[in-house]
RNA sequence: GGCGCCGUACCCAAGUGGUAAGGGAGCAGUCUGCAAAACUGCGAUGCAGCGGUUCGAACCCGCUCGGCGCCUCCA
């Protein structure tokens, strides 16, 4: 049984879908105007993983996440390198893709756009002017946060407060300080669409509560986004939604904490911000285990809790993941049926118990993994007894499927060594394979000394040896 | 001013009332021609500090200290 901790209540609830056997999800994506950073690359983890689960628990997910393509930012960033907003977002879209692509991250089953919801956002708009909540000042139109009565339900957040520590400019036209725009009449030179207003575009909020509604119904189990969005964004979504249809909204919402670095939020002013390309393109593994470890560091934290990113935090991950791939190789030689083999079968029933549990406890990523470094160790210790190749194939099978649940686990194999000057220089297998001939050779002979310069001229290039009980080696860059 | 988060061993990180998971690093040992890997052992009498509630608190309450976030675009 998933429990969820819901923002909306402050508790870790028992999740129970609203059609048994399937889950709607939405979350916030990103606006299309600039490449993504780690930090998104944390929130888009934790969802699509939280989705891996829920699809592992037997459920039928549809899961909504959209590109914010209309906003101040595009069209700023359009003016300044003198294209059309369509060039930049077509541009970030693919390069978010991208960016998923190489971090493990699934797509969404539906990943809509603002500019291709404009009659849902015009018809939405004009259902809460005419419930009364909201209100047209010249072409522009406002949500009336005093008709709203719940405002601030999900931020706990009272508008009277919000007040008193307001520093924005007060628009002298709206009739609370509070109120945001669901529509902005064009400005020259601005993309715009045709409204009952006239020429125009979607404030920033409208476009998540037309979309979500469109493609998983008025009222859907959960949302997500980072924690950042809670106000004043999805304080927002929640009463134009509420507002407009009277009903429920989403019945769980989940917020992800932050990416920091020096235990600072990434900013570019601090000069601490970290592109997702920019960490492939810098990293000196490639791009396969960069993703792998990517998403061992970030899921080594519980969602909601901030995560230190750094360098050193990636070279961690890579000693811990090292030890997983060391055993994947051993598990995928030949072996005998042995002792061993009786207690493949508990031991992975236990791990799968522990995962089970640790992901139902709203996520615990770190205590699921924690299970599957038990199951590691087990059969480390299994595997000195002696096991069959069909122990072993079953060893094999259980990380992947139960890693499959945190994108890990996947890759066939472990090919570097981060110690030995990366990936740049790389001998061909064949030429590996036969100095490792030549060097198991040498050991029979007991020419240790040819055996051991074999070893460093390997170990220059990246390729770590080791021997084997019967005489003959494995390697590993 | 309002709302909220964090502070657990050298590092990362679970645990949120029943007597401190796990990993990495380190040290010692087993194995090995030597390594590597693996295995075994060692490592917080204490969870920022001080009070309080309780038979019992890292976990609940209060205060203090330190760090951070949101209230304006933000994953």
């Amino acid at each position: 049984m998933l429990k969820i901790h819901n923002t909306l209540t402050g508790k870790k609830e028992a999740f129970e879908p609203l059609v048994p056997g399937t889950v709607r999800m939405y979350v916030c994506g990103v606006t299309v105007y600039d490449d993504s950073h780690i930090g998104h690359a944390r929130s888009a983890l934790v969802f699509d993983v939280l989705r891996r689960y829920l699809e592992y628990s037997g459920l039928r997910v549809t899961f909504a996440k959209n590109f914010t393509d209309v906003d101040d930012k595009i069209i700023k960033r359009a003016n300044e390198q003198h294209v059309g907003c369509d060039a930049i977002t077509a541009k970030y879209i693919q390069a978010y893709h991208d960016d998923m692509r190489r971090l493990g991250v699934r797509p969404a089953s539906i990943e809509p756009r603002a500019t291709e919801h404009m009659a849902d956002i015009v018809r939405l708009t004009e259902t809460l002017i005419a419930k009364g909540l909201a209100y047209q000042v010249d072409g522009d139109v406002y949500f009336d946060v005093a008709q709203y009565a719940d405002y601030g339900r999900l931020s706990k957040r009272r508008v009277e407060d919000l007040q008193a520590g307001a520093r924005v400019d007060v628009d002298e036209r709206k009739r609370h300080p509070m109120d945001f725009a669901l529509w902005k009449s064009a400005k020259p030179g601005e993309p715009s669409w045709p409204s009952p207003w006239g020429q125009g575009r979607p404030g920033w909020h409208i476009e998540c509560s037309a979309m979500s509604i469109r493609h998983l119904g008025e009222t859907f189990d959960i949302h997500g986004g980072g924690m950042d969005l809670i106000f004043p964004h999805h304080e927002n979504e929640i009463a134009q939604s509420c507002g407009a249809t009277g009903k429920e909204f989403a019945r769980y919402w989940m917020h992800n904490g932050f990416v920091q670095v020096n235990q600072e939020k990434m900013s570019k002013s601090l000069g601490n911000f970290f592109t997702i390309r920019e960490i492939f393109e810098k990293s000196e593994w490639p791009e396969a285990e960069t993703g792998e470890l990517l998403r061992y560091f970030l899921l080594g934290t519980q969602y909601r809790g901030p995560l230190d990113f750094s360098d050193q935090a990636l070279k961690d991950a890579k000693h811990a993941v090292n030890g997983f791939y060391d055993l994947f190789a051993r598990l995928a030689e030949t072996g005998e049926p042995a002792s061993g083999d009786a207690g493949v079968n508990p031991a992975i029933e236990r791990c799968t118990a522990a995962f089970q549990s640790a992901m139902d406890d709203d996520m615990n990523t770190p205590m699921a993994i924690a299970a599957l470094q038990g199951l590691r160790s087990d059969l480390n210790k299994l595997l000195a007894e002696g096991l069959s190749v069909d122990a072993r194939r079953k060893g094999r099978e259980a990380f992947r499927s139960l890693g499959q649940v945190l994108a890990l686990f996947q890759l066939d194999q472990w090919a570097f060594n981060v110690e030995a000057g990366g990936h740049r220089s790389r001998a061909s297998e064949v030429e590996i394979e036969r100095q490792i001939a030549e060097r198991t050779e040498a050991k029979k002979r007991k020419d240790f000394t040819r055996a051991d310069a074999i070893r460093a001229e390997l170990a220059a290039q990246g390729i770590a040896i080791e021997d084997k009980p019967d005489g003959t080696s494995r390697w590993k860059r």
